[in-house]
DNA sequence: TTGCTTAAGCTACAATTGTAAACTTAATTG
DNA sequence: CAATTAAGTTTACAATTGTAGCTTAAGCAA
């Protein structure tokens, strides 16, 4: 994914983003709206708003039947892939093995994480 | 560290911030401008505004000098971590580890990293 | 001491972002 | 078919961010 695209994604946009994203087929604003305007409390202006604009910055996909449909461009892996070096690069010096050793460091994993991992690095050939 | 303070934190001004935690002591505008300058091809002005706008967010602490010396108040760990905890909770529904499995299965790891983090995580037994 | 060079403070201004209303067109319903 | 409603488009507007100039005050050199 281009730095372009993600980079570009911005929060309130991203809301509108997860929910496609755990969507399986395409959406047309009423299904957003319906979740968005409670979770969020935005008002179906905003909610239109946000649309737009990811679909003018290439992240979401329109599609016209009878009224359109939305759909993701970018994918969930893509992105979070692509917000993970970003944080990395800017915070980290590129050293993503400073990024764990951070986690590690704060506390920002449980127990339960730290088994995970160690079973992860493990069968790692 | 609070919400409030690191995460307004922006890019730019995080540039500063990389700055001061490199220095050793407080530093005064002038060793500050000097380095941004060249490395960011910013002006002077810019560069001042980037430290009043720390110090009036409270990240910067200035002291009064001949002429003022200005020294970090969030530590470089306290920010990092923060801003890593702030990327799992947004993009990885506060799963720490499913941001480490990201970061393995997009390549985001070289072998020395992962060699090293299997060192981290070794089990002793 | 008087102006010259900066530091510090205040102001500016365009782009982006969050939030939304107003207007226009197309679809649905009585 | 006319009226209502909802979809889509355009416009708005304040806050934040990136970028910087203008003004005033203060220290230093001549």
């Amino acid at each position: 994914m281009s730095d372009n695209l993600a980079s570009k994604i911005t929060d309130s946009e991203l809301e509108v983003m997860k929910l496609l994203w755990r969507a399986k087929d395409a959406l047309p604003v009423t299904a957003i709206r319906e979740q968005l305007q409670e979770s969020k409390g935005w008002e179906p202006a905003t909610i239109k708003t946000l649309i737009s604009r990811l679909v003018s910055k290439g992240a979401v996909h329109q599609e016209k039947r009878n009224v359109y449909y939305y759909s993701p461009v970018i994918t969930q892996k893509e992105y979070s892939s692509w917000a993970t070096k970003d944080l990395i690069t800017r915070i980290y010096n590129g050293k993503a093995r400073d990024l764990i050793a951070s986690l590690v460091d704060s506390d920002g994993l449980s127990e339960d994480d730290i088994a995970e991992l160690r079973d992860m690095f493990k069968v790692e050939e």
